[in-house]
DNA sequence: CTTGGAAAGTCAACAAGGCTGACATAAAAT
DNA sequence: ATTTTATGTCAGCCTTGTTGACTTTCCAAG
């Protein structure tokens, strides 16, 4: 049933799509993913906040002003969960909710310098890896690695996600 | 402090290890896991298992006959934690706990028919998504993805990884 | 101007899946 | 004989996700 599923007809382009390669590249997605949220985890561990607060932050940071709305769609969590991390971020002082200038309705959402702060040291740690591994890697790799992650997005993911991409000035 | 900051005397070779270009990295990582775990959580949800459920099912899957301790070092939960995952699998029929052949403190977990029809279809979604990527991403890409991500896990991971990578005969 | 719908917020209840700590048993190792 | 290891289990807690119901405020279309 699934192609490539061994060297039987395809010619030897085709070997990585083996069943053996795509089950590797599922693992290393899994423990890959463990390192990538292991830096700030541990920042984040005695904080009163946990990986959610870092998405938003994260988000935040990247679109500063955006919307609660905005927001939901980003994160694909519901209103409710994000409001429970939202109402801790704006309670401690971390971010700012301001009523929207052109619709009174919306709130646009900003990081104050004390979000700034925890949001950059997050950022630091977590950027410090990926770097690392960017460059252990090499520039020709980490196109390939943007390339494949791209392609594996839900497609409303990719537009999300390319909105962002040549991102905010 | 950070390199690569901004063209500022690295070389052009350095340019894809720019702060913006690592924080894309981050946001790709992040969209790709979604849809990553998409598919198989769709197929779970309804039965009474969750993701927790898939990562156990795909490690015995993957090294037939490992042990608990083994397993816990791979998912990297506490005992009390895969304990509930497994003791559901095995009540429902789905992994088989056999008394260790050499030492008989050790349990030696295995797929039954049953398990191993539902890591079919699991493993047939993820892997359908995974290779659809592959496959627009093509072989070079796949290669950088891997490296990237591979550079990325904590040691002690990447050992794992590493271990089962060429994997169960 | 009224009315429908959108944006945001909130309360309550629940579930999955992490965690810690404390114990218990069987078997291996010393 | 004693200690250590592998497994299992009870109890309780936390974070972060979910539904469903309801409110307030405000924009926009009729």
């Amino acid at each position: 049933m699934a192609e490539g599923s061994a060297g039987s007809g395809g010619g030897e382009t085709l070997l990585f799509l083996t069943d053996e390669q795509v089950r590797k590249g599922i693992e290393a997605m899994f423990f890959a993913y463990r390192g990538f949220t292991a830096d700030p985890d541990r920042i984040l561990e005695g904080m009163d906040y946990g990986r959610a607060h870092h998405r938003a932050i994260h988000f935040i940071h990247r679109s500063p002003g955006t919307t609660v709305t905005n927001l939901l769609a980003t994160l694909g969590v519901t209103k409710q969960s994000l409001n429970r991390v939202l109402r801790t971020l704006i309670d401690d002082g971390l971010v700012q909710s301001r009523i929207g200038g052109s619709d009174k309705r919306e709130r646009n959402l900003h990081l104050t310098v004390k979000g700034a702060d925890l949001e950059r040291a997050l950022s630091e740690a977590q950027r410090a890896r990926m770097r690392a591994a960017y460059r252990a890697a090499g520039p020709q790799a980490v196109a390939g690695f943007r390339q494949v992650l791209e392609a594996m997005m839900d497609p409303e993911m990719r537009r999300q996600y390319q909105s962002l991409k040549e991102g905010s000035p």
